[in-house]
DNA sequence: ATGGTAGCACCGCTA
């Protein structure tokens, strides 16, 4: 099973790029954040003729806005309670193959790392903090399949930023926020493929250069904000995992690219008995 | 120390 997750900055301005993604890439599923369109207008039929006929999605006029798009069927959808803004920032579908699957837009909080003068990042915390609740609270059955995609809006670790000094006090890579994120992680026992499994952490790796930059790959001033996370049962089953930098130089490219994984499944394990 | 870009909505907000 092969999985994407892309923050699309708008997918009506970028259908075109995601359905070449798609060509190219091949994914069971993509799971988008930032949408940024209202269901009605969501471009179903690009992707539904690439045989992404499964497709669950939560927008909202103008901002924010989830989907995940599949070639395999859902059992189930739903969408969790961790905004208190109620922003669409999250949609959770079970696969057929028994394989839940958690897609985030966490808030990215404003420019200020201060919640007392700053909504904005009260409001990243609160919802990082609903996350952790969630994940501690629920009943784990450990060998359950479970994945958590997303734009968490987090760098957490000393190379997943440019420069880790510079950015201890830029909103993204403050101690509060990896703290804040490491207990989402702990809360679940996730596993983070990409530095758990993959990428050393001593090598640098990002997934977001920002647009304000005169040459993004000149500067190379990146974060990894963009993640896969497994859950104790799914640990070891990725085969593969990349970070698609080289979209990030398409023509009209989003801020950030695809992070996908592709999972060896135990077939068995998955499978649902028959009713 | 500052300002740089992008999308959507609508003349500012969010990122």
């Amino acid at each position: 099973m092969k999985v994407g997750t892309w923050n699309i900055n708008s997918v009506r301005q970028r259908i075109n790029l995601v359905t070449r993604f798609l060509r190219a890439e091949q994914p069971d599923v993509l799971c988008l954040q930032e949408t940024k369109v209202v269901d009605e207008l969501f471009p179903a039929g690009p992707l539904r003729r690439l045989g992404y006929v499964h497709q669950a999605i939560r927008g909202q006029k103008g901002y924010h806005g989830v989907a995940i798009v599949s070639r395999l069927p859902f059992r189930s959808v739903a969408s969790g309670d961790f905004c208190r803004e109620g922003h669409a920032r999250h949609l959770c579908v079970v696969l057929e193959n028994g394989v839940e699957l958690n897609n985030f837009y966490v808030p990215a909080g404003g420019d200020i790392p201060d919640p007392r003068v700053n909504p904005k990042f009260a409001h990243k915390l609160a919802f990082l903090s609903a996350m952790a609740r969630a994940f501690r609270n629920r009943p784990h059955d450990r060998r359950a399949p479970v994945v958590l995609v997303g734009d968490l809006n987090v760098a957490p670790l000393e190379n997943d930023v440019w420069n880790h000094k510079q950015l201890l006090d830029v909103v993204s890579h403050t101690p509060i926020e990896t703290e804040l994120l490491a207990e989402v992680k702990d809360a679940f026992a996730w596993s983070d493929i990409a530095r758990d499994e993959f990428v050393p952490h001593d090598r640098k790796l990002y997934s977001w250069w920002s647009y304000r930059a005169a040459d993004w790959r000149a500067s190379d001033r990146g974060r990894r904000l963009d993640h896969i996370w497994v859950s104790p049962g799914l640990k070891g089953a990725a085969t593969h995992h990349a970070i698609h930098k080289k979209l990030r130089g398409w023509k009209g490219a989003s801020d950030h690219v695809p992070v996908v994984a592709e999972f060896a499944l135990q077939p068995a394990k998955d499978c649902r008995p028959p009713p």
